[in-house]
DNA sequence: AAAAGCGTTCCATATTGCGAAACATTTTTT
DNA sequence: AAAAAATGTTTCGCAATATGGAACGCTTTT
């Protein structure tokens, strides 16, 4: 009674997979047993694991393991993945109470990488989607985000990786005090934000913190006509709540997976 | 021309989930470019990835990713896996050359547990396989192995443990004095040794260690009336030899997978 | 307005995975 | 030592089922 158009073979074979993870060495009857597939497919789906290059098998004796390469399957998934699962309905939902794109996105070697994006989902027409578009740490609200509230640690390694890289975009790397003020302004203000000209659009965005690392920043665009220092407070808020609930449901969700993780 | 008595399907979706790891979001057309499945095979293997659990998909958008439910197939993957991945073939090396049995066990909470065992390899008939089973850290050589040569911290909280459980069964614990004694005898000897009587069978065992971290011991299995000081310094040299094979190999494959996973 | 791209559904077809049964080998029991 | 039980492996005829071209509806781009 499987449900229709599920592809039996490769249910099983995950199931076939999910067991060997329990124990480090599995023999053909212990993952009969613990499957109630019948020894002939148990053995069949092995082989096919096997030449995939997932599973390892003893050569004298018939004792099959996983191999280092199921991390290929799961090794992109760590905090932002979970940031991502979370993350994405409560940006759906903040576009469709306030109309503007929201989009989240992640440090990624000394740029922000969009993760995800409300824009499609937006009634107001902005240039096509900005996922997997990489964006400038400073002069963009995003980049302003992780600047302006990352440790301090953090940052001196990310200004020095940005002092080591070849191109020099930012010429504000020249003046120590220049960066400062820079942040510093970010910090007084209490969110990250760059202001477009008429037609254009203005940006702002805060971080999501956990356990005082930032896990990823989300923002939210809105025309330039639109913008006021009476939205900007009103959004805001509305960020940093979204941002806070965001966080509680990733611990809360992790918290659950830990657990269940035998 | 797929190499037969593969299942199609199974490294169709391993694929699938391959190319899914390696970027957070994915479409049905990334999948599509990055693997040259047929379009609608990719949607049934999503869909079948999705009544399994391993893929989310966006409610509204038809954007797929991984969820934490990938980590079941993995999790356990750890350095343990590589030391048995490493440590299998030249367990049985040895055994081939001295015939005696080798067995390859890992600290699990305040217990030795052999993973992996040459004994049916071995052409002295001793008692059924030992895999799985759990062994004392007092009064066993594979114990001894780790006790005597783990550090500091880690022994004060392996004993703090050992105290905390319901069943005491080693009596030695209430004399710090008497254990002092016991792990300063272990390490004066440079290996850990159950001599068995006469009829049984005697164990030593030393840590393979890397990184100042011991990850797991392996040990040898001979008849109490073929040992002697003699054999016993030529098996520990040929341990010793093994042991420091394990830890190069698995550092070289580490640092190799380490760079290959992009 | 047209064209290109995307996700999705359909369906006739042959492919292909299936597992009972038989066989080989090892382990346990008698 | 023999018998019995358990395990791994191979075979094979058949039915189930995965397949992908074609078509459809939709959105985006030209």
């Amino acid at each position: 009674m499987p449900s229709s158009d599920v592809i039996e073979p490769i249910a099983r074979a995950l199931s076939i997979m999910s067991a060997m993870n329990q124990h480090r060495l599995s023999t053909i009857s212990d993952l009969h047993r613990a499957t109630g597939l019948p020894k002939p497919t148990v053995h069949r789906i092995l082989a096919t694991l096997i030449s995939c290059g997932y599973v390892g098998k003893d050569i004298d004796r018939s004792v099959y393991m996983l191999t280092e390469q199921v991390l290929s399957l799961s090794s992109g998934y760590g905090k932002e993945a979970w940031l991502l699962q979370v993350g994405t309905p409560v940006a759906r939902r903040i576009t469709r109470e306030v109309k503007w794109p929201v989009a989240i996105g992640i440090l990624d070697y000394n740029t922000i990488v969009v993760q995800y994006s409300t824009r499609p989902y937006s009634e107001f027409v902005m240039q096509g989607s900005t996922v997997n578009k990489r964006f400038n740490l400073f002069s963009t609200a995003m980049g302003q985000a992780y600047l302006g509230f990352c440790e301090e640690t953090q940052l001196q390694n990310i200004l020095q990786a940005l002092r080591d890289q070849e191109v020099q975009e930012d010429c504000i790397l020249e003046s120590d005090s220049k960066i400062k003020r820079y942040i510093a302004a970010v910090q007084d203000r209490g969110y990250g934000l760059r202001v477009g000209n008429r037609g254009e659009s203005t940006h702002m965005a805060i971080p999501i913190k956990s356990d005082h690392q930032i896990i990823g920043v989300i923002g939210l665009s809105i025309f330039s006509s639109c913008f006021n220092d009476k939205v900007a407070k009103e959004y805001l808020a509305l960020l940093r709540k979204s941002a806070g609930e965001i966080v509680d449901s990733m611990d809360k969700m992790m918290a659950l997976a830990e657990h269940s993780a035998t």
